[in-house]
DNA sequence: GTGAAAGCGCTAACAG
DNA sequence: CTGTTAGCGCTTTCAC
């Protein structure tokens, strides 16, 4: 990366020069328009791009806060971002001392290619939200030593925030039996997450307990999305031999199957019970509005960026880890006892 | 800020040994415990947190790759940040240099609070998604040289990459003169957004020409939300004399209205057709599945890198604009001719 | 009008 | 085991 004593060298005139020229300040310091423009024409050639963290240093009258990087995956589940933003944007907001703020986008089961996490030459400390499973045993056999907390995913050598995802499966299982369900449905996103699996895992446990019949037909995995819950939801729904109750892991995808349903002249909940997952802002209003498990975001988000901070300020040294517990909520397609 | 300096002579030691021991490459390096806890403790003290920038600047072993900041409002429309970002992340897979993408949030209207934007101190160019109103006017006086692309806005200062609001809101109302309506609504989110503006006198002037009647009653504002639409709607329905047809500039909105209309068992599209605004995922799953306004966010948001880009490497200087154009996709909740 | 030089806060190589 | 030193790339003050 071409530098500004490169451009000055090329420019034939001095460092300093260049620097006021490159700024804008040219004509304020009343550098003649051809030495000007020898500058540009140098900047261009070599196809300069200032430094940033040099000029950053340098230019410190003002007092750089410090800095907290949000590592989200650019998945489907973009969406759930607006919602984690506002919760870390407010908690920040409360704290007595300011900080910056920097997502990074990164690809999901790419974390290691985020090389800053080890150089720590980016941020003073981070959140990982939602790594897959592929991050998660990155992590664990990484030695990382920026502050750093996990979202929703637990870990022994990392601070976390999470929530009782196997609790969450066995909810609506629970839910399902006391309505009298015999069959019932899944639709999984098929995503890979340790948070997907333990919601999974919860739900299906407790079917086998209470009885619940779950054939292999009625788990379909989908994409994370409202097309991926119809897709899957047609699948389940088009053979004669149906469930009377369906649990999606994602409001998305239970969108997508109310659609499906409502296609097949299934109605909602008479013929069908339908639980989400999320209590994303569309359940309340879905036709008809959508029971689903309640995830705390705000709260999470909250206690992420507490826990970052006491990480930075070593107010906190070992791992130590947050569960939430999620609330069930209940609406038209499944109502409660 | 503590500086390590400080630390060091707190814990008298030199500056090269605190540094040392503040990366964790104390035992590495056998520096007695002693010692070790002596800066750790000066650490705490004075609540140290190392300068990023200085850090970077230092281990440049990494070859620093140019920022685009990306500035975000953080409010209720925090949901459509989902979309454009993967059209970013994808934007510049495509490019041959590598960049950094920092995500920005800011609180809407306030960002003449940015400081970063007039220093150039943070990133090398910048998009400004969404500005408010009182943004642009912050803009358009203000006197920022680093290279700016503004999404979803105009400019005359400065490059944008837009789409033709007017032009959507006349569309809508063509549709709606076109299919025999003569009653018409209209919901508009209530933030200040030249965008919306556009497409609402695009509307109300299309109507107005047509000869449909859009009554002062029939035109709500709501919050950018499924709660805002369904609020609005019921405002607007509640009463005997009622619309036809009904444009929502935001899906969600939308979603929301189609819920209220359900409630009040108004069959739709039979007795109201509805429109919406977007082109979000929801929308093709709702019931009925809504007709919309297609925003080609993703080749916006393309456009948006390649603009910020060549103006980073000084390939473009005049500010220049692009203009995209909406679609209209008509589903079932108001079918097309 | 332009150049020279100092220094932002930090790390790493080298001494001792 | 710990201190000293030389910059990283840039801006800005002060000379000339």
């Amino acid at each position: 990366m071409a530098s500004i004593k490169e451009i000055a060298a090329l420019a034939k005139v001095s460092q300093g020069t260049a620097s006021l020229v490159l700024n804008g300040k040219g004509d304020q310091f009343r550098i003649s328009a051809p030495t000007q423009e020898r500058i540009f024409a140098a900047a261009r050639e070599l196809d300069y791009r200032p430094n940033i963290s040099a000029k950053r240093l340098r230019s410190s009258g003002e007092t750089v806060a410090p800095i907290i990087a949000l590592f989200w995956t650019m998945d489907p589940r973009s969406q759930l971002i607006g919602r984690y933003l506002n919760g870390i944007q407010k908690a920040i907001h409360r704290l007595d001392r300011e900080y910056e703020i920097l997502i990074q986008p990164y690809v999901g089961s790419q974390l290691q290619a985020e090389k800053s996490l080890v150089t720590g030459t980016r941020f003073n400390g981070a959140i990982i939200a939602l790594p897959t499973e592929e991050d998660e045993r990155y992590l664990e056999q990484a030695d990382i030593k920026v502050p750093l907390v996990l979202y929703q995913r637990s870990s022994d050598k990392y601070c976390s925030v999470n929530v009782d995802n196997y609790l969450s499966g066995q909810k609506v299982a629970n839910l399902f039996a006391k309505r009298g369900h015999r069959k019932v449905g899944l639709l999984v996103p098929d995503i890979s997450s340790t948070a997907i699996r333990l919601r999974m895992s919860g739900f299906v446990d407790t079917c086998r307990e209470r009885g619940l019949l779950l054939k292999e037909e009625y788990i379909q995995y989908g994409s994370f999305s409202e097309l991926g819950g119809y897709q899957t939801a047609s699948a389940i729904f088009s053979r004669a031999d149906r469930p009377s109750a369906l649990f999606c892991i994602s409001d998305q995808m239970a969108v997508g199957a109310l659609y499906a349903l409502h296609e097949m002249n299934l109605s909602v909940p008479e013929q069908v019970e339908v639980v989400g997952h999320d209590d994303d802002a569309v359940s309340e209003f879905s036709i008809p509005p959508l029971s689903t498990v309640h995830l705390p975001v705000e709260e999470m988000a909250h206690a992420c960026v507490n826990m970052v901070v006491d990480l930075m300020s070593h107010k906190i040294a070992a791992p130590v880890s947050r569960l939430f517990e999620s609330t069930l909520i209940t609406r038209k397609s499944c109502e409660g006892e």
